[in-house]
DNA sequence: CGGGATTTCTCATTCATTGAGAAGGTTGCT
DNA sequence: AGCAACCTTCTCAATGAATGAGAAATCCCG
């Protein structure tokens, strides 16, 4: 008796679970999860044998429970990201090459910056920005150029969700951003180390809308950004040309 | 009334849904995914409005249904094959600057070849080997690597379930896994295209253990095998060794 | 050995899930 | 315009799949 079903539905649950899990915490124990999911114990441990049985979990030799490979064979498999991915990757090494830093690629994606691709240098800087990592808009060059090159009624429904806190750390917010707009870039000093500058420019498909920013970590010391932002926009338009259509939601 | 449930639960579904979709079918209807899931045309509605919701599935301009970033996000979070990709990549890169053909990265999966990550020269042969493709084991130099240098146990049990197909492609197949073993490479003709040659070397953990397969795809004219295998091993070790420990199921 | 934790399983209860059906829309053909 | 074929969207009664408290079995650590 007393059976209370708590009032998420099974697609819920399986979204929590397989969100428990991070780059930190890679494999996890089925009673964990149930904690981090916020799901009793018996259920959890029910949708977790069917995951695991669907591939998308899988226990290793300890029992403990980590993503499937089959989770991210069938995320990996439609073409969301990898046009993008594939179209990027060889500029993005290019500057990798060139300018020896870091370089991301990334996109706005439920009013956070999300990295779609990473390049590191074996040398630089910390990890922070993982792939499928996501950061926030108003404290990075990525953020700033992802709104600043955005439409404007995506804007505007931005603003009204976040005007708070952007306008709090950006006190001339529309100032700003019709530089960024004015100069074709955003830089941003501090936000994955505090000794680094973060500089980012859009890429646009051929029909002029935003697809993603490109994005490079320099040292806060550097002289000018000139020659960064050259390569960066020598690269956005390299990937553009690749891209040729297609625009995403 | 007369209600007569399907008898697969509900993952089942979900999963195949979302396995409809493939690189070709980027976006498809309700309709269709009804179809290539089937599953009755009203209950793939309301499971496909849960996947929107949930951001796992999203609808373009036009009412298609494609995959959403948030599946993307979710099964890239998990650092199941973060790790492998990341310790890769700037090997992978060395290759194909080298020896300027498709590089490819791929684990055993299911008794099939996964690709994890590749690098293609713009100017080479056709998308055949796209990431998170499979391919069959016994017609390519990842698949034949990756078996030939599987523990003995799972060996058998893959030769157990594929046997049949195993025989009557390789006659001589305990010859031919020992002479890969022995020479530590493997190396096939034409199953990407009718002139190309693919040639894979395993990637170890520092505990020996085999966890990935490294491969390229020359033209068949290729003179000698020889410089490839080379610059597959260095990079192979270069791997193996940024990798350092870690183990995957 | 003992106590705290985790894994695994059972089972009666119930409500979320189901899918036939129908209404309304769109597209394309004649 | 009229028709046919197809698609999306929604409703609703019936029901069996999902639920979760509880308990047994097992692991782990000092």
């Amino acid at each position: 008796m007393a059976n209370s079903r708590s009032g998420d539905s099974m697609l819920d649950r399986f979204v929590r679970i397989l969100d428990a899990f991070d780059r930190d915490n890679s494999s996890l124990s089925v009673a964990t999860l149930a904690r981090r999911a916020e799901i009793p114990l018996a259920t959890t441990y029910r949708l977790v044998e069917d995951l695991c049985g669907h591939g998308l979990l899988a226990r290793d030799r300890q029992g403990q429970i980590r993503h499937g490979l089959r989770l991210w064979e069938l995320a990996n498999r439609g073409a969301v990201t990898q046009d993008l991915r594939t179209a990027a990757l060889p500029f993005m090494e290019d500057i990798n090459q060139l300018l020896r830093q870091h370089t991301q690629l990334s996109v706005l994606h439920q009013d956070e910056v999300l990295i779609i691709e990473r390049l590191s240098r074996p040398g630089a800087a910390v990890n922070q920005a993982n792939v499928a990592g996501r950061m926030p808009v108003h404290r990075t060059s990525m953020g700033m150029t992802l709104l600043a090159f955005s439409r404007p009624e995506e804007i505007a429904g931005f603003l009204e969700r976040h005007g708070e806190i952007m306008r709090s750390t950006h006190p001339h917010l529309r100032a700003e951003m019709a530089e960024i707009r004015r100069r074709g870039y955003a830089s941003m000093d501090g936000y994955i180390d505090e000794d680094t500058t973060g500089a980012a420019v859009p890429v646009t498909n051929d029909a002029g809308y935003q697809v993603a920013a490109l994005s490079v970590v320099v040292p806060r010391s550097t002289a000018s950004l000139q020659p960064t932002i050259m390569a960066l926009r020598t690269a956005a338009r390299g990937v553009s040309r690749t891209l040729g259509y297609r625009r995403e939601s």
